[in-house]
Order: structure tokens, then C-alpha cells, then sequence
DNA sequence: TTCTGAAACCGAATCGTTTCGGTTTTGCTG
DNA sequence: CAGCAAAACCGAAACGATTCGGTTTCAGAA
């Protein structure tokens, strides 16, 4: 049905050869090269990448596998991701495997039997087991957000310890002890870290660790509003808040707005990422936010680089540094 | 590098044809299954999918333009929909086009020449000329948010008039009568629908339209804020808002919020879509809500029936009705 | 044991490109 | 106008699967 490169070759007179050099940016007789055109534009010709794919080996496709993508800290890495490179010619391929190690492989292998040109990932399982075919292949691996020491691949990731730990020396000088966290599960690289910068300050200003206001949900909204009422009801002498991600952040306020609690005066509170919704409250919110945008074109230009022909260099380490973004959320005591 | 069907042929002492058609469900004697099952483990073969495209002119693949990935109504049904298409082994490929339409063309080419199997489109431009390729290539398209009379699709769509009426609605009955408009571009559907259906609400309350309070933003957070400051400045006499999305409700709240208008004493709001954002603001914010899960398996359900088969019914034609999520941020008059 | 129909197997052609090595054409130079 | 190098052109062989039509093998019946 659809026109090839042998119809345009006959239409034209020329070898499909000759067509192909065209095509690829090789130099035709500018007589030949109108000829081209035209018979390009009558028979609505489009190359067909995906027999060009499989002789080349190239799909110009790049997989993404992400833990989930009703996260708006994924979601916006994958936006700025896609911008660049679909500017260069590249695809994406997004899935999103729910955190979940079964499906985490079952879409790498899916992207691997699709024969993307290189894979990111989020990843869920901290082996790296899953993406072992891509290193055999010598296809490029970027990472996001945690280190894999066992696979040969390039990593950008932000200082989650440092994160939990500049929340917690805000509330900390302003007097507060009994502070709750409301952090990931534990066998989330992110999550961890950011348990153990909250450890780690409280620890550093000699106030006791209570594993009690320590609150481990499972980064969701749903999932945080359920922890923070339990956590409130059990420990009502908890005066701050800290929420370890964006989706938990909106978790803690829900229950906070519904049962009335009024911020600063009855809790502080310090949450993460998304500055729009910060401004959006009142109070204004204080947070501590990632650099989406930079990790996003850090990731992008890697995976470009490594794809446009540098394989050898040795593996980056990028590390990215989070800000605060000062609101009126935290009270002095 | 990679073993192919020949080196399981080979391996095995079987022809290729065998193992094609044991990969693709084929019958084979016991004593072969078990040779063609070890050999593939032991070479870690895996199925290249570029070349069985190539072959049968299916890539499993489908490609998804939007207007805007940073939109949280977008990501939502994206995610939906690669959530429903993927268990049926479809891969999607999204692309944002930034609300361009040339962009939005390029994007729909791009898709083209990578064979995706079917496209799924919240089209910029309303004459559907990017997507005629589509249609003679008897590939099937599905429209999301508006109708392309010109281009034989599928659209599934929410009645965008009758979700502004129901906003006004509330606030009229209320006792308003200078409610601002916060809403997108003209030449967007969506947006010119529920411009349509603030004017009808308030002319069947006989109240007089008045343009001035009629702000047109562009549909994003950044437009809105500034939108929503120059309003306030010009007209301090409304007393109602209406966001017509929810990246504009957002700006209004920002702004609200920044000034320290309170809500609803000085100012009544109704917003759209986001229950979480809603729910996480104090007072809860009352809005208009999309119901973005059933789009979203709509869309995929047809998408995947006309995938198996059928090409040939007429094209449908799905309206959705938007809900009312009641908080407390209009006050009575 | 032989026969027979069904099930299993097979090689070759094909999909639409790129690429290899070799041939023709072109435009100069002398 | 002959000679020549460079540029343009060319056909055929890949890439790795599926599929077509035809051949072999098998299990059970006679």
C-alpha cells in the first residue's frame, strides 16, 4: 500500500541505491534531486523506520522504566527527557512497572525485544539483575536516583540525605523535637536515604530517635493520609511534620486541612518538591525541591552521549543538590 | 552479537519455520520443545521485534500526541491507557507538541514512519489534516476532547459545556453575579466549550455577560497567575471565580493565596479537576471534576478493538459526564 | 506389516531498507 | 579531443523474522 524506495526508484528512473544516498543526506545530481522530490511528494512516500531499524540496528527509540508515573517528580523528568530527545531524533518509550520488581523486568525485556537503542530507569530493584541484557548488548544504561554498583551504566541522582537533613535543621532551630517523618518504604533507595538525614540531624542536635514517629507509607497520597492520621492520633505530641515526597506532602495536608489543624500554630510542616502547589496554600508551604529540569537534561545529554558513539569512557556519577524553598509553614517555638 | 532464530535452528538441528511457529504458538513434538526451550536459554535469544514488524506490518505499537505532557488531565490518561495496553503487549509512544500545531504534525509524521499501529490524538489542530496519513493507511485514530468531522475516528469526549454550566450553577445560585472567568484560548475546543457554557449559564439567569471579567489565560499555571493579578486589579467588584482547568485553578489559588484574599469570604472559588489538590487546601476547594480513568480505558478499549479486527464499524462516539466534588470555598450571598 | 490422513517439519521467498564493491558519467586539464 | 579523477550511480546481498506450499514423520487401523 504504502509507497517504498523501489517505487520511488522507478518513478524516477534511478537505482534504489541512489535513493537511499538521498535520503541519507548523500549528494544527488540537482536534476535527479527534483526528480526525487517529486515523486516523494506525489506518492506520499515516508521511510520506513522500522525496515531501516532492522538493518541498521538502530531504532532510534529510547526505553524509560519508571516506578510510577502518577509521580509527579517521574513525570516531570520524563517531560524534559522526551523534549530533548525527540529534538534529536529519538523516541521514547515510557512504562511505568508500579513498583514492582516482577514488572520492572518484564518491561526492560519487552524494550529489550524491541530493540530500543538504550534504556533509563528508575529502578526498583537494586540488583540491577534486570538490565544485564542491555550491558551484554553494550546498549547505553542511564539510572535515576539511586547507584547500581553491580551494572556498567551512568547515574544522576540527587543528595537525599543532605535533603532530609536541611528540612530537619530548619525545624530543629526553630525549636521543635518531636518531629514526625513520613518517608517511603525502606527498601526504596531514595526513602532510606532520606530516613537516615533525618536520623542523622536529629541525632547531630542530641535528640533521641522515636522510632514511633516514624511514619513508612509507600510514597502515595493514599497511602500517607493513612499514615499521618495514625501517627496523629497515636502521638499527639508530635509538633512538626516532615514528608520525604511530593505525593506524601499532599497526603500530610489533606488530613491536616480536613481535621482542622491550622499551620504553623498547631503543626509545622516541611514538604517536598512541586512549588506550585507550595505557593498554592496558605500559608505558603515550605519544601525542599529537586532540580527536575537538571536531571532531566543530565540524564538526556548522557544517554545522547553515550549513544552518539562515546561507549568506552568510564561510567559518570552525577550528583544533583536540592534547594529550600522558604514558606511559612514552620513555626518557632 | 545477539542470537537470531537461525542460531536456534541450528542449535537444535530444526528448521527456522519450526521455531518461528513454536515462538508464535505452534505445535512441536515434546522432545523438540524441550531442545528449542533450552537452546533459547542458553543463548538468551529473545524475539526481535523490529523485524517481525517489518514482516507481518504490525509493530505493537502505538502513538499518543498531546497537547501538553506537564498537564496532570493528560499524564492521567496516559498513564490509564499504557496501564491497559501494555498488558495486551502494546507499546506507546507519547509525544507532547507543546500545544503547536505544527509540532503536532511533526510528531504524527514521526509516528508514521515509525509504523505505529494506531494513533491516539487531543488534537491542536481542529481540522484533523496531521492525521489523513492515518486515515489512508486505514490505521485506526481515536480522538480525545473533540470531534474531527473531516477524519473517519473514533473521539471520545466529556460535555465540557455542560461542566461549566454546573460551576455556574452553583455560584449563581449562590447569589453571584460577578463571576470572573478564568479560561484557555479560543481556538482550543475544550476551552471555547466552556466559555460557551459560562455565557449560557449566566444569560439563563439573566445576568448580563460582561467580556471584561472574561480572562483568557493559556491553559497553564504561569498564564493564570498573571491572568488572574490583572482581574483582581481591574476588577475589584467580582466576587466569584471560575477556573476552567486545573493548571489555571492553581494559578488563581496562587495568587489568592499570595495576596491573602480568603477564601470564601473575599472570594468564592470554583476550580477544576484534581481531587487531591482540592481536598489538600483549606477550605476544601469546590470543583468540576473529569472523570479521567474512563476516558482513559475508553480510549484504549476501542483502540485495541479496532486493533483485532474491526476496521470497518462506523465510528463512535463516547460522551462522558463531568461531577461536581463539593468543598467549602463559595460563599453565600 | 502396510497403509493413510493428520500433524509436524522444512527451505525459500519476502518485508523495505542500507551497504558493499563496482560501473558509469561528469567536468576538467592539457 | 583524449585522458583522468572524482562524483554519481547501480544491483545484489544482507538484516531477522513470517509464511507459503510442499515434504517427512507419526500413530493408529486394517
Amino acid at each position: 500500500m504504502a509507497a517504498t524506495i523501489k517505487d520511488i526508484a522507478n518513478r524516477t528512473g534511478l537505482g534504489v541505491a541512489t535513493i537511499s544516498s538521498y535520503l541519507n543526506g548523500g549528494n544527488v545530481r540537482e536534476k535527479n534531486r527534483e526528480k526525487i522530490e517529486l515523486a516523494i511528494e506525489e506518492l506520499h512516500f515516508e521511510v520506513n523506520e522500522v525496515a531501516r531499524g532492522l538493518k541498521t540496528n538502530r531504532t532510534h527509540t529510547i526505553g524509560v522504566v519508571i516506578p510510577e508515573l502518577n509521580n509527579i517528580f517521574c513525570t516531570e523528568i520524563i517531560t524534559g527527557m522526551e523534549d530533548i530527545l525527540r529534538k534529536k531524533g529519538y523516541a521514547t518509550i515510557v512504562c511505568d512497572c508500579r513498583t514492582d520488581k516482577k514488572l520492572e523486568r518484564e518491561a526492560v525485556d519487552f524494550l529489550y525485544r524491541k530493540r530500543v537503542d538504550g534504556i533509563i530507569n528508575m529502578p526498583v530493584d537494586s540488583t540491577g539483575a534486570h538490565l544485564e541484557k542491555f550491558e551484554k548488548a553494550n546498549k547505553p544504561i542511564v539510572i535515576i536516583d539511586r547507584k547500581l554498583p553491580q551494572i556498567y551504566c551512568d547515574s544522576v541522582l540527587v543528595d537525599n540525605r543532605d535533603a532530609a537533613g536541611k528540612a530537619m535543621e530548619i525545624l530543629i532551630k526553630n525549636g521543635h523535637k518531636k518531629i514526625g517523618l513520613i518517608t517511603g518504604p525502606e527498601d526504596i533507595y531514595t526513602a532510606k536515604e532520606r530516613s537516615l538525614g533525618y536520623e542523622a540531624a536529629l541525632s547531630k542536635a542530641g535528640i533521641p530517635v522515636d522510632p514511633n514517629l516514624v511514619v513508612h507509607c509507600d510514597y502515595t497520597i493514599r497511602g500517607a493520609v493513612a499514615g499521618v492520621e495514625k501517627l496523629l492520633d497515636e502521638h499527639p505530641e508530635v509538633t512538626a511534620l516532615f514528608a520525604a515526597n511530593y505525593e506524601m506532602t499532599m497526603g500530610a495536608m489533606i488530613v491536616l486541612s480536613e481535621r482542622g489543624i491550622s499551620i504553623p500554630q498547631k503543626m509545622s510542616v516541611i514538604g517536598f518538591d512541586n512549588q506550585e502547589f507550595a505557593r498554592a496554600l496558605h500559608p505558603k508551604l515550605t519544601i525542599i525541591t529537586q532540580p527536575t529540569e537538571a536531571i532531566a537534561s543530565q540524564v538526556a545529554q548522557i544517554m545522547l552521549e553515550r549513544l552518539e558513539g562515546d561507549k568506552q569512557s568510564l561510567p559518570r556519577e552525577i550528583y544533583l543538590k536540592t534547594e529550600v524553598m522558604t514558606g511559612k509553614s514552620v513555626k518557632h517555638m
